[in-house]
DNA sequence: CTGAAACCTGAATCATTATTCATGTATGTC
DNA sequence: GACATACATGAATAATGATTCAGGTTTCAG
């Protein structure tokens, strides 16, 4: 897919934000067929032109806020666990975190999600990447003692979809999410399972 | 959303079969807005103009295959857990029958998650549905004493989170999938959490 | 100041497809 | 075997919206 050089003035750069904010907002709202680069412009006070003066085609947008999304879910699960004292602790920041994120920033969520269908490579590069990460994370827990033996990545992969699951049922569906709660009963299973 | 009468001749009936049976396959390999209603006519040998015979809309068809797909996923589960001897072990016979069904019919689940933008309302009755049922099974074992005490509804969505997550990672982006080992591991997990 | 590069414009193009409809053909009942 | 109902057809309709383009305007280095 080939993307457009970076915008070489001020004005430029500043356009091409506008739209780029414009698009996960209506994108975001709507989902990916139903946005038409007629709104996204008109929500950036911008021409429906200007819109192929920084992108090659609506699939490109798209692609940029899934990267985006990313970048910012990593920043703000790794800031939140950089100062746990031990695993356990960092799940819970973790899960704490994503869980908060999707309650602001819902429209970016849902972006990521739909990327499954819109652009199934971006999507998979966004979990796989994750799933290093947090494979990478459950290892060298497990070689300090802090966690019990198992599979790392298997381990990674179902704490993901437990953090997907718990932020589509409490946060997405509910009006007055109570992600504290949430967040007490998933870490209590998280540490001990289900066995009496 | 309005539903035609059900065909009255055998003829129709089948008719009927063969577009949803097409539906099935084209929408779970390309995705609802690639999905044409004349890809699905020429698969099923039958006119353009047909289709509308039996269904209202490309919508419609749609949702018909999430109802399908609920119906055909609970029963699937439920029959694999029916006959465990206790709640711990209906986890994992539920597991490992929801991989093996994401492995051999990888279209229909791939309908399901694309309802969540297509069709949210199907989306959502289909896990609250299940979330229900999960809930309750969950209560009872707990009742029981089969599973330690917490709340049956986040575990409920928690575990469907990890069923899903590994069918992702590991039924869908895998080649020759290894459901056993996955199962095994996330099993243990379940279990006994990951604490020391 | 000035010219070239960069940026901006929005009407027109172009392609795609869901849906309709007027006109047949089959089915089953009497 | 005739009539009514149900089913089948596919060309025509109609709406949509992504993308292009030919010509302006702004920026900024020299």
């Amino acid at each position: 897919m080939y993307v457009m050089a970076e915008p070489k003035t001020k004005r430029g750069q500043i356009r091409r934000a506008k739209i780029l904010a414009a698009a996960e907002t209506v994108m975001g709202d709507q989902g990916f067929s139903a946005a038409s680069i007629a709104e996204i412009t008109r929500l950036a006070d911008t021409a429906l032109g200007t819109f192929y003066v920084y992108f090659t085609s609506k699939e490109q947008v798209f692609r940029e806020l899934v990267l985006e999304m990313g970048r910012i879910t990593r920043a703000i699960v790794g800031e939140a666990i950089s100062d746990a004292p031990d695993r356990l602790s960092a799940e819970r920041a973790g899960l704490e975190a994503f869980l908060r994120f999707v309650a602001e920033r819902p429209q970016l969520y849902r972006i990521v999600e739909e990327a499954r269908f819109v652009d199934p490579e971006a999507y998979r590069d966004y979990f796989w990447h994750f799933g290093q990460a947090y494979t990478l994370g459950l290892r060298e827990a497990q070689k300090r003692g802090e966690i019990s033996a198992g599979d790392p990545e298997v381990r990674a992969y179902a704490l993901m979809g437990i953090s997907k699951a718990l932020g589509d049922r409490y946060v997405l569906w509910e009006e007055t999410p109570d992600i504290e709660r949430v967040v007490e009963e998933a870490h209590k299973m998280i540490c001990h399972g289900l066995a009496p």
